[in-house]
DNA sequence: AAGACTCCTACAGTGAACTAGAGGGTTTAA
DNA sequence: TTAAACCCTCTAGTTCACTGTAGGAGTCTT
């Protein structure tokens, strides 16, 4: 078999376009972990692509490094953790569901009052102020 | 008339449960305005209330103070406002609903893997190692 | 008129998530 | 074999959105 692709730092920089520097601070809050070679280089496996990946993702959805840290660091204890990631699944889901629900509400809203601008201010006049915010706020 | 009803600062933060500190923070970024009185007292309209309720909520949706900072500072210039507010509101609907995509397809994700986990592993044996991340990172 | 309370400014500190730089070793391609 | 490119550690700086503190003035309540 040929050698197990072992990943340099860079190349999981390359592969997930997050900088190496982002990658070593995962690393210092236990986000990531590596094997060292002798040089004392950082050496990943290609699932460590994923994992950023998973990162990443999570992170744009508004969960923290901490929340996420406290998902992968389960995984990595390896300590009962089946029981745990499933709670913190659970919460997770029920986050999304209602941040879903408030975006989609808010989402709404910025459209009823560009529609009602659309049809109110065909061609506003020299001098009108746009009464924009406060009639978005008023739900 | 009776006197229109000024607010002082604590008076909006009650009313809004944001802190006065904060209150001035966002002022000193423009995205709130005050008349001074002679004792340099800030004193708010009652709208003041509605415009802090919709930074809180935006910013709860994702936005930044200098994103929505962009929106409400064109309402205090008065210039030109709406063609500007216009195509700031269709980006931010279109951002939103990207956004929503994104969470359902995520929310998905994580529930397809609780629902996988709860079929296969009923009782997890000693020793186990939960394959969670990798495998809901895998979209 | 005294004490509690609220307000003011100005500036320092916090935590999260990076980003940059110094100073030095390692790998690799010409 | 040497120069570019990459890697290392460590420390410090940045941005965002606050939070807290000091020192002082105004207001309200009794």
């Amino acid at each position: 078999m040929a050698t197990a692709a072992r990943l340099k730092i860079g190349e999981v920089s390359k592969q997930t376009h997050v900088a190496v520097g982002v990658l070593r601070y995962y690393e210092s809050l236990g986000l990531l972990t590596s094997e060292r070679g002798e040089n004392s280089y950082r050496y990943y496996p290609p699932e460590a692509v994923q994992q950023v990946q998973f990162i990443k993702k999570a992170q744009a959805l508004g969960f923290s490094l901490e929340d996420i840290g406290e998902v992968l660091n389960v995984h990595h204890r390896g300590d009962v953790p089946c029981e745990f990631v499933q709670s913190l699944l659970q919460e997770k889901i029920q986050q999304l569901e209602a941040q879903i629900q408030q975006m989609k509400a808010f989402k709404a809203e910025l459209e009823d009052y560009r529609n009602s601008w659309a049809a109110n201010h065909p061609r506003p006049k020299p001098g009108d102020i746009c009464p924009l915010i406060e009639t978005v706020s008023l739900t």
